[in-house]
DNA sequence: AAGTAGGAGGGTA
DNA sequence: TACCCTCCTACTT
């Protein structure tokens, strides 16, 4: 393996750096183009990203694909055509978390933006942890949890089937192996999954160095508590599911968003993505829509959730909103 | 075709 | 026993 240099990344000559928006259409639409599934490495500068205690090696790697909203290593544009000052581009649903983000880092340093990307990494972490019910330390996972892992990771990058090549290993098995052992199992995949994992490890690393206290005055999250806290976790509830997907727009708004978050009226978008999402979280392969939505049902009589007053289809009401 | 609604039986913690 | 999961039929959009 060689260390992501600069000379991937055309950032000899101090580029400046422009944010994008963050629109989640233009993220979709921009992963519809990119036939090569792996990131480009173009699309980001950073190689190594600093933060007390924190260096995440293989970022690059990853970051553009799960953070396209951050920040984009270009060519300087004309000053008038900024993007994040231009009112046509600024999209109409853009999520309360990735907007306030916009507004924030369009004057920081690259320091500043650095620590919040790392931030970014931490809550994405915080979530997968949460959603899959494993731990934040691959060191942890016992085969059912690095193949959840897989199936996430499978997911979130479009990796067809990588999981099914990495068939009962530990998590301690899992970062024993080298970037060419993981070539071995998938020659097309083996690094972008390699590069995954070597963020989660570095993260476990760092925690591992920092105590929470350090990093929470650093990032103004509550991902290492919130881990920490859920791990080992009770059995999650559907609903308690859907709501954490709806609480992370910025990681699930294409699959499912709010239509009305006071009233917790929500939209499944994609409910084929969802019930995989929920068929991942509960070891069920063969969950659909059909039996997800089944189960939703079940929440009319319990007065959990219902349908609203106008029924529209995939649209339901948490009936005691947040 | 896809979604909605709800009955019914079964598995598991 | 609670909480789904699965399968099913009938109906609606």
């Amino acid at each position: 393996m060689g260390s992501p240099g600069c000379e991937h990344m055309g950032c000899g000559a101090h580029s400046p750096l422009y944010i994008t928006h963050p629109h989640t259409d233009a993220r979709k639409a921009w992963r519809d183009e990119v036939e090569d599934i792996k990131p480009p490495r173009s699309l980001l500068g950073l190689t190594e990203l600093s933060w007390p205690g924190v260096y995440l090696p293989r970022y690059d790697k990853l970051a553009a694909e799960e953070h396209p909203w951050v920040l984009r290593m270009t060519e300087a544009p004309p000053s008038s055509a900024l993007p994040s000052r231009t009112p046509e581009l600024s999209p109409p649903a853009t999520s309360q978390a990735s907007g306030d983000m916009e507004g924030q880092v369009e004057e920081c340093s690259l320091e500043q933006v650095q620590t919040m990307v790392v931030g970014e990494v931490l809550k994405d972490i915080d979530t997968a942890c949460k959603l899959l019910n494993i731990s934040p330390d691959p060191l942890d996972w016992s085969c059912v949890h690095v193949q959840k892992w897989l199936l996430w990771t499978e997911h979130l990058y479009r990796l067809p089937q990588v999981s099914t090549m990495f068939q009962e290993l530990t998590g301690r098995d899992l970062c024993s192996m080298t970037e060419a052992d993981f070539r071995q199992h998938s020659s097309q995949f083996g690094d972008t999954l390699y590069a995954h994992l070597d963020i989660w490890r570095s993260t476990a690393a760092m925690k591992e160095r920092c105590p929470p206290e350090d990093t929470k005055s650093t990032v103004d999250d509550d991902s290492w508590s919130d881990v920490m806290s859920n791990y080992p976790s009770q059995p999650i509830h559907l609903w308690q599911f859907l709501r954490e997907l709806l609480l992370k727009p910025h990681n699930y708004s294409r699959c499912i968003r709010w239509l009305n978050k006071e009233k917790g009226i929500f939209k499944i978008e994609d409910s084929a993505h969802v019930a995989r999402l929920w068929g991942i979280r509960k070891n069920r392969p063969a969950m659909n829509y059909d039996k997800l939505s089944r189960s939703i049902r079940q929440y009319y009589k319990k007065g959990i959730i219902r349908k609203p007053d106008v029924s529209r289809r995939l649209v339901y009401q948490f009936v005691n909103p947040v």
